[in-house]
DNA sequence: CTTATAAATTGACCGCGGTCATATTTTTCT
DNA sequence: AGAAAAATATGACCGCGGTCAATTTATAAG
């Protein structure tokens, strides 16, 4: 079994992921260069990738954490009690993720990851949120508010097609249609969890 | 106005991109290199960026040209009478994009560009397609199959979305769930178009 | 035919993600 | 404490997409 990382490399990790979220935070994803960060970070290119991998790598703990804190939000807020509210519950995460293509690609690149390989944080991430697309739906079912024809595990996958596609397409429009996703998500929540 | 191209410039392309389809076809999208392709057609790099743009654009002419092969099929074929049928209308192109992540990745990122840059291949076949997807829609409603409750643009957006849902899905579990996506597809259509 | 002008091509060069044999530091063992 | 072993870090190096000032080739003008 492999033994716990000594203080040392956790320090390294932990200055690499803070030199990286402020080049985040102030210059986007698509900014992040990894020559920069090790360079701020005062390590080597390779102590980088030992660490993460490869670039997605750093992304996918960068990123994970911040959509868990969404889903954190999401769990605390009360339970939506129609299509609408669905789309306001995705609010946060879905302007999180328009924000920037690089993270769209990212995630989407895990998310239909429900099997194998479940300690990456963003599959978790994808099990929770369908889980809890689920667990609002079938409460709606049972109230009589949507459609109780498909399981609640179907219709959540559903959601999940429709947030995608709606935010595939206001990427491809780059300034047209500035409608915000949790808007043009709605027709569609509409169309699908209501009979 | 610009000139017409020179023979010389037509012959250049056209080598370029014969090498670049026979590396495709034996190797796939994701072998594909630049510089192979120069190599191969004995041109200098810069003539292939001065054709294409960058690797993108190559990929775009090709691929797009395959796609509209596919909606050519799909408009002669009889039009689909149900769910069922249109999942089979669709196989050959799903498993064609299915085939290869890259492919998948390229599609997707012109996937709702409805609106400017209409000279692009890819951005015409992706109108075509919702446009031939909303015509089975609006006559399927019409003889009293499918649901009249919705706009067939709508619906047509949708069946878009599930199609790209079920594509992503596929590529993340390497191995578990076989299921080809036009069969992976099928619950998501009877659920979306009937009422 | 010669010269000016535009079109097409060239290849040295750059940026940046990623690798790996080697060096350094830390831990374990006697 | 000192030696062996394991963990960590290093930086020269590579692959490959992409750029651009310079060169060659084709067309138009005198």
């Amino acid at each position: 079994m492999p033994r716990a990382p000594q203080k040392r490399r956790l320090e390294t990790r932990a200055k690499l992921l803070s030199v990286a979220e402020e080049i985040i935070d102030t210059q986007g994803c698509s900014a992040l260069r990894v020559e920069d960060v090790v360079e701020k970070a005062g390590v080597a290119k390779g102590t980088f990738f030992s660490h993460f991998g490869d670039k997605d790598g750093l992304l996918t703990v960068i990123l994970g954490a911040r959509v868990m804190g969404f889903l954190d939000e999401m769990e605390a807020a009360p339970r939506p009690q129609s299509p609408a509210e669905i789309a306001d519950r995705l609010t946060p995460l879905l302007n999180f993720v328009a924000q920037d293509r690089v993270i769209f690609d990212l995630l989407l690149r895990y998310s239909g990851t429900t099997g194998a390989e479940v300690d990456e944080v963003i599959t978790q991430g994808f099990i929770r949120q369908i889980t809890m697309f689920a667990g609002w739906i079938s409460a709606l079912q049972a109230e009589g508010t949507l459609r109780a024809d498909t399981a609640p595990a179907l219709l959540a996958e559903g959601v999940q097609a429709f947030l995608n596609h709606v935010l595939a397409i206001g990427f491809c429009m780059e300034h047209a249609d500035k409608r915000p996703p949790a808007e043009a998500i709605l027709p569609y929540l509409e169309r699908w969890l209501v009979r």
